[in-house]
DNA sequence: TCCTGGCACTCCATGGTCCTCAGTGCTAAT
DNA sequence: ATTAGCACTGAGGACCATGGAGTGCCAGGA
């Protein structure tokens, strides 16, 4: 159905329409690329790709644009992930050496990725359940009040105060503290809640108010805020774009947490590679974008996503590049922490 | 100069503008404000107003548009800050229960604050410099490696990870923390460097290393992240401005934290408005904006700002009621916390 | 059978012209 | 000091003509 010169033309139609945004014609396909033949050859080939649905014609006697259906194709077969330049490279490395903690190198990330790219970048943070945890400490903070911190080994930090727990012993803390870290230090947090499980009858009663307030707290904060954290940079580079949606509607959707989330979806290997193409992306106010998003983690375990958003007629390859490499470094970063 | 009748056109222009995003001439003006003059009386009046700058023409035979010098005078003499509705405030109320953290008060009041006046909101997280210390504490990590956290009494915990602090001895790391708390807690941040000054020289020689590594990091944490951290919502209610700028420049500079800062300005008195138009931003790119900014904090003291940055067409009674309002809100929130 | 040159056709984008209309400034009258 | 009247101005919309990029199709050639 769709021999080899047929797929050459559409990577052509791909490769114009991002550099220069209008519809391309025939003539201006033959002249910039060596197919081999004639304008009126490839015309042939766009009816075949037309009625196949891969690109289409915004009016009659127009160029042709690529449909969601020709991206798809030219990400899949029809391109391939574009090595960054050294200039790049030596970007990566001088953006992200120096950052003290988890949130600037976060921060950073972002940053750094919406300047390759040139589109809006996302981070997430390092999943807490897929990370372990390092220590746990208790802090009685007068009053009835303590404050718990969780470390985990991917440097990422949360906090809790609790409240309500009558009088604190300061031994009673202290006895708490060190149960729980030989309970659950270097332990995944997802193994978390069955360790913890019998600790309470361990407690001495007078102290078992406590101990199990604090362990409801523990637990809360591990389910309740995965993936929750994200951040976002590079919105300014939208305003080049002009989208079928509004340009509101994609600023909307990038502001809801839940969207993000949904958007960069689960989690797999580390540095592993996902587009989804306008609609796929399963949001009205985003059906003119895509996303490029990528898995990074430490050794083989992925702890959370990175990606970029833009329009549809964006640089794949590029965008591809950056991703991963970004996704690779940021690995490389934690792994050394 | 300007008498009564004048600042009455002026300010009828600037509510008409404002409304219409139009220029106004001046019959729509006699029909839809009781100045009890014909629009010929208007028009004189405005060739007045428009010799002294606070109203121009965008060409001959258009209506009057305000300048930055009329919105200046309208907001100073003309206009009074209006208070929220029922609505409003029920609100606020609703959506800021309910916040477990410091983090989370400040991500809902971000976004209250730019639902309720459709524009970009800033929020200021509480000042390290001007709170002061609750707790610091000092947790061995295993290694070389000691992480100190520091608690401040609004809520704020600043953590940061010390390393190559040769072999850690157990005790030491207690006794400098107990030392550390006797000498700051309950201090102001602002007092602590002098505090800590001539602690190493009461630590045994050989943990006087650590000592001096664990202060350093200390006022380090607290000089250098002042008020760095700043939350931004709603950036999608800008996609419905028109700029003279491009959108663009104005995305652009609202990414940079260092403009951000500046553009919330040196902290005043709690509740105290500001408001910033036009060029007075001393920004190229938000030379079309008005930022409108009050301090939050708690009893007569101020910890931060937050801010609302919209067009110079802006409802200026609007927002800065409720900047004010929420301003006060989360003044009493960290003062209950 | 596949490719190509030629050709008539389509429709968008551009730019010119005309007209309308909101709004102005000025003047003379109240 | 205010107002009615009036001539004038310039933006913006409707309308039209034109040029040109691009198409589909057909007939001839490898």
């Amino acid at each position: 159905m769709l021999d080899e010169r047929k797929l050459a033309v559409l990577r052509a139609v791909v490769e114009d329409f991002v550099n220069t945004n209008e519809p391309v014609g025939s003539k201006a396909l033959a002249d910039r690329h060596r197919l081999g033949v004639s304008p009126a050859t490839i015309r042939n080939d766009m009816v075949a790709l037309e009625e196949d649905g891969y690109i289409t014609q915004p009016h009659t006697s127009a160029g042709r644009v690529p449909t969601d259906k020709g991206y798809r194709l030219f990400v899949d077969r029809l391109s391939s992930v574009k090595p960054l330049s050294s200039a790049e490279r030596r970007a990566i490395e001088s953006f992200l050496t120096g950052a003290v903690d988890l949130d600037e190198i976060v921060a950073r990330t972002v940053r750094l990725l919406s300047q390759l790219t040139r589109q809006v970048a996302i981070v997430q943070y390092p999943s807490l359940t897929r990370s372990s945890v390092q220590h746990v400490e208790l802090i009685p903070l007068g009053g009835q009040r303590v404050m718990m911190v969780v470390i985990t080994n991917t440097g990422r930090v949360e906090q809790r105060v609790i409240d309500g727990l009558g009088e604190i012993k300061e031994t009673a803390v202290n006895d708490l503290r060190g149960m729980l870290n030989r309970a659950i230090s270097g332990l995944h947090l997802g193994d978390v809640p069955d360790a913890v499980e019998d600790l309470p009858s361990q407690v001495p009663p007078e102290h078992r108010q406590m101990a199990v307030s604090v362990l409801s707290v523990l637990l809360e904060s591990l389910v309740e805020r995965h993936e929750e954290k994200i951040v976002l940079a590079g919105t300014a580079n939208l305003a080049a774009v002009d989208f079928a949606a509004s340009l509101r509607d994609v600023l909307e959707a990038l502001e809801e947490n839940m969207v993000l989330i949904r958007l960069l979806g689960e989690a797999k290997d580390p540095s592993m590679l996902t587009v989804r193409i306008g609609a796929e992306n399963f949001h009205e106010g985003l059906r003119s974008t895509s996303v490029v998003s990528a898995d990074y983690g430490v050794g083989n375990q992925s702890l959370a996503k990175i990606g970029v958003v833009g329009p549809t007629r964006m640089d794949y390859p590029g965008t591809m590049g950056a991703v991963r490499a970004v996704a690779r470094y940021i690995g490389q970063i934690l792994a050394g922490q």
